[in-house]
DNA sequence: GCGTTTCTGAAAATTTTCTTTCAGTCAAAT
DNA sequence: ATTTGACTGAAAGAAAATTTTCAGAAACGC
């Protein structure tokens, strides 16, 4: 049996401080196990008796067997990464890895949905730092435009984040100009709106529309110069946004790579400005 | 430079018990150097002095050196499925399915790292009515906490995200009661406000912290009850939290399916409540 | 709240691992 | 055959890693 398997075979019995170590462990399986006890304790914020402990509860006889154990496993396993990950397969009712595995396959998938061309021009259009740009989204999508203005913003000036109240909206439209971005996030439950924002936006203000959707196509939609279809159904009770989520930070990454000097001096910059807050980088 | 290359530079000067010891290490590499120096050196028939010794001869400190060095090699290789991409490797054309694909294997892997066990115990402790729900994320990741307690709201009562402004914390810590449930979620550059906010949620108000991190794991940690690493490396410029993105999911939709008559319920009265904004189903 | 049980890490004890010393062996050269 | 020099491993020594002990702290049940 595999050591990862083991682990979570007796985690039920497990101690808050086991727990932690039985994730630090399987967050860098198996490479965080290969080091010695004291770098495991360091690294897993647990002392090395209670890892001492731990080997033998999950019915090792201590740290060394541990090791070699996992040495072992390396070793057969070296045959391709892939096969790692394809061996020791879920069995049906592991409901986390089944959620895992069907949002992965449904972004696998999400690419063939928005073509290349598509996806450069929605790049170029919010690339363009002639333009402003004004992002929303949805009751629950407006978490997606949030991450990619957020991003967006350190790129590049001039982009803005609706508020959700409609009460404030007129004061962004206003400051639209002829050719502005209007990037829209809107899955299904759609808002009405939204719609006639981006009505507004584009009949009044000539901006760009550029909205991404799910599949039933937004209402919005009919007011776009561009499209971004994403799948959304989880096949759960409710979607699942990671696929929009990754094809925003595709976009984003792809902007920022290609401006790369500019958005490294920017975020430079930025960091200099930045004062309340501290961070550790590590 | 490799352990390997080292070795073959340095071959010229090897007496015959140093060529069966390189042999030996050269012929099950890098799994033989793995083991103690003792296993080695009675597999290669050479006593343990002599591999010391030979440790110097390459250019290594000792044998400690050398075991780390090739564990490093290890890992480094093993990035290849996730982390391939070189940046700036894009060729036109490609971008975006590349991103997907390479997100969607990492998210397949997502899985491997949270047992379900500890999945399971963190829906649990989400769920229980009996005990409020606080929310909060750093600066990039409080769109995942976002999500999360929007979903959750619909599920239960008592869920508060806190604002990201430190000054509005001391209301909502005095607020916890012994049992309450605090949820952040910290990437790198982890910031050391929210790991005191942790703290004092645990020692003050004796609340439960359950903390979603990556494996460089956050100093938030050290505070935490429950840990749920995830997969965010992305081989780009920024990291990618669309694994994030799906384990949040996978919770909500776990509580709300396990719950799915008080859901249901709440989500129409809910709607009953709403006014100021309309909804389009299709 | 209060006693009981469980968990935890510091420090000590133990074990293991690695390095150094040193004397014996071997081969080549004289 | 003897000397020389280099190579080697046994054993001692040093260093490190791991396990055990133990007392304080935290969590739990009543």
């Amino acid at each position: 049996m595999q050591i990862r398997q083991k682990i979570e075979q007796a985690s039920d019995a497990f101690t808050a401080g086991e727990r932690k170590l039985a994730a630090a462990i399987l967050s860098d399986y198996p490479y965080a196990g290969l080091s010695s006890i004291q770098d495991l304790a360091e690294r897993s914020e647990v002392s090395a008796p209670s890892i001492s402990r731990f080997m033998g509860k999950i019915g090792l006889a201590g740290y060394q067997e541990f090791q070699r154990s996992l040495i072992a496993e390396l070793k057969d396993g070296d045959r391709s990464p892939v096969e790692v990950h394809e061996r020791g397969r879920h069995i049906e009712g592991d409901f986390l890895s089944d959620f895992l595995s069907k949002a992965s396959a449904q972004m696998a998938i999400a690419g063939d949905a928005i073509t290349e061309e598509q996806f450069n021009r929605a790049c170029g259009l919010l690339a363009n730092p002639k333009h402003n740009v004004y992002v929303i989204g949805g009751r629950i999508s407006d978490t997606i435009a949030a991450h990619m203005s957020f991003h967006l913003r350190q790129v590049r000036p001039g982009v803005y984040h609706l508020p959700s109240d409609p009460e404030t909206w007129p004061e962004y439209l206003l400051q639209m100009k002829a050719g502005d971005v209007f990037f829209v996030v809107d899955f299904r439950r759609y808002q009405t709106s939204l719609a006639s924002l981006a009505k507004l936006a584009r009949d009044e203000r000539n901006a760009r529309v550029i909205v991404m959707t799910d599949k039933w196509i937004s209402p919005v939609a009919r007011h776009a110069t561009d499209v971004l279809p994403v799948p959304i159904e989880s096949g759960t009770l409710w979607d699942t946004y990671s696929s929009a989520l990754a094809v925003t930070e595709a976009i984003v990454t792809r902007i920022a790579e290609d401006n790369w000097e500019t958005t490294r001096t920017r975020i430079e910059s930025w960091d200099t400005m930045r004062i309340t807050t501290k961070d550790t980088d590590a």
